[in-house]
RNA sequence: GGUGGGGUAGCGAAGUGGCCAACCGCAUCAGACUGUAAAUCUGACCUCUAUGAGUUCGAUGGUUCGAAUCCAUCCCCCACCA
């Protein structure tokens, strides 16, 4: 691969590069020196449930690793403790060793998913910051001024609004900062909210006299609210160890708006070739419905395979399209006997507690055999393979346990 | 250490003695419409043995026939000043 393909290919799709000549030299002399340029990248420990929104950083982390160059993967074990500046959760609960090591297991699983491990590294931050001693975080922490973290957008809109900020905050940007050193980071990828994190890693490493990394940020991917960043605690993301099923159903449900970033962010697909999909879906030459639909194949197809893609583009049609019921059925196994329907269906588990189960009765949820239930006070004779079902998503079909 | 402002259901935010299980918005769930689109409209949204009952408004104790609302003590948060 030239040096302009390669530019040309870590380049797509990103927002900040500082900067791009930077880069250029880096790859020039990474080829003349046959030595691969190390990317890293910092994770926290406490979350080991990746999302699409992972994915964009990772996939632009793997056009590196297509290029020759090594990914340097970092878990923020001892950052973790800390909590990144959200400004919602200051104080994290400190995770034991074997929690942090089974974590680690999980991300490398997640990780591997779209990384190539031959080319990977994974690091624990804990290895230098562990025995770090007070002197040194003091001597750390004189290289920066509090002017400098305040430059940060979000530290200096709190402080604008009167909001707190805690020390603790204030000191995560240089602890990351200072595992660019620990690392020797060529480059540092993240999402747009870390530029400031990425830039400071730069004075950080031209204070221990190294050569600063190139920044580089990837967009952050909205969820499937389309509203807001694709996050766990939002509960808007589709995760990468998600059934297939769910994966292309979520899939189905973001908007047509917002299901071209998705082509574009987590997929990679050049943007001329979104650009003709978008002129196809315009001129009605191709249905929405149909783009999306190959959205969702190629999103199970990325983590799983392309039968399991197919299985879940049909399972949905028969399911939502055609109104049938799917074909896997999560059964249950209850006495025989009459029951209450408020109970049954809380004991399926369709209901959290029988005020949910009369709500979703009252609201025209509840089918049983595909009748709808208006009865709350409804007893139910219970048969063998009897389907209960609840709302578009929840099925369960009985099975009577044998005497 | 001083002064002031706060802590209300998942979040935000009203309410400052009875009409309060607590206005409203967001999120969520369901129904209609559909392409499970999105948008929109409608309803629900503490729990339960359910036209009633029980537990909620930082914690504990008190005043009162009656408290989220008043009093006391305590805990926590924030801003400003030092």
């Amino acid at each position: 691969m030239t040096l302009e393909q390669q530019l040309e290919k870590l380049t797509a799709r990103t927002v900040d590069l500082h900067r791009v000549e930077e880069l250029k030299n880096k790859l020039a002399k990474a080829a003349a020196e046959k030595r691969p340029l190390r990317i890293k990248l910092g994770a926290d420990p406490s979350a080991p449930d990746l999302h699409l929104g992972h994915c964009v950083v990772l996939n632009k982390l793997r056009e590196f690793q297509e290029c020759g160059h090594t990914v340097v993967f970092i878990i923020g074990d001892f950052t973790g403790m800390i909590g990144d500046p959200s400004g919602k959760s200051v104080t994290r609960p400190q995770l034991s060793k074997e929690q942090v090591l089974e974590n680690a297991g999980s991300y490398r699983e997640q990780v591997f998913k779209l990384l190539d491990p031959a080319k990977t590294e994974i690091r624990f931050n804990s290895e230098w910051f562990g025995p770090m001693t007070f002197d040194k975080v003091i001597r750390l922490s004189a290289n920066v001024t509090v002017a400098q973290l305040l430059a940060r957008d979000d530290f200096a809109k709190r402080y604008g609004a009167n909001q707190p900020i805690s020390l603790v905050e204030f000191l995560y940007p240089l602890v990351q900062a200072y595992d660019s050193v620990m690392v020797n980071a060529d480059v540092e990828v993240g999402g747009t909210d870390q530029l400031f994190n990425l830039l400071l890693g730069r004075e950080i490493q031209k204070v221990h006299g190294l050569e600063p990394q190139i920044a580089l940020t990837m967009p952050l991917l909205e969820g499937l609210d389309g509203v807001n960043k694709m996050s766990k605690s939002l509960g808007n993301y589709i995760a990468v160890n998600d059934t297939p099923r769910d994966i292309f159903g979520k899939a189905m449900s973001v908007s047509d708006e917002l299901m071209w970033r998705y082509f574009s962010l987590v997929l990679c697909l050049p943007e001329d070739e979104i650009q003709a999909m978008r002129e196809a879906v315009a001129s009605g030459a191709r249905h929405p419905r149909d783009v999306k639909d190959e959205l969702g194949r190629r999103l199970v197809e990325m983590f799983y395979d392309a039968d399991a893609a197919a299985g879940a583009s049909e399972e949905f049609a028969r399911v939502f399209s055609k109104n049938q019921l799917p074909t896997d059925i999560p059964e249950v196994e209850l006495p025989a006997g009459k029951i209450g329907l408020l109970t049954l269906m809380v004991k399926v588990g369709l209901a959290s507690g029988t005020s949910e189960a009369r709500r979703l009765i009252q609201a025209g949820a509840v089918k049983l055999d595909e009748q709808r239930q208006t009865d709350i006070r409804r007893e139910v004779e219970l048969r063998d393979g009897m389907i209960l079902r609840s709302g578009k998503r929840g099925f369960a079909r009985l099975v009577l346990e044998k005497e």
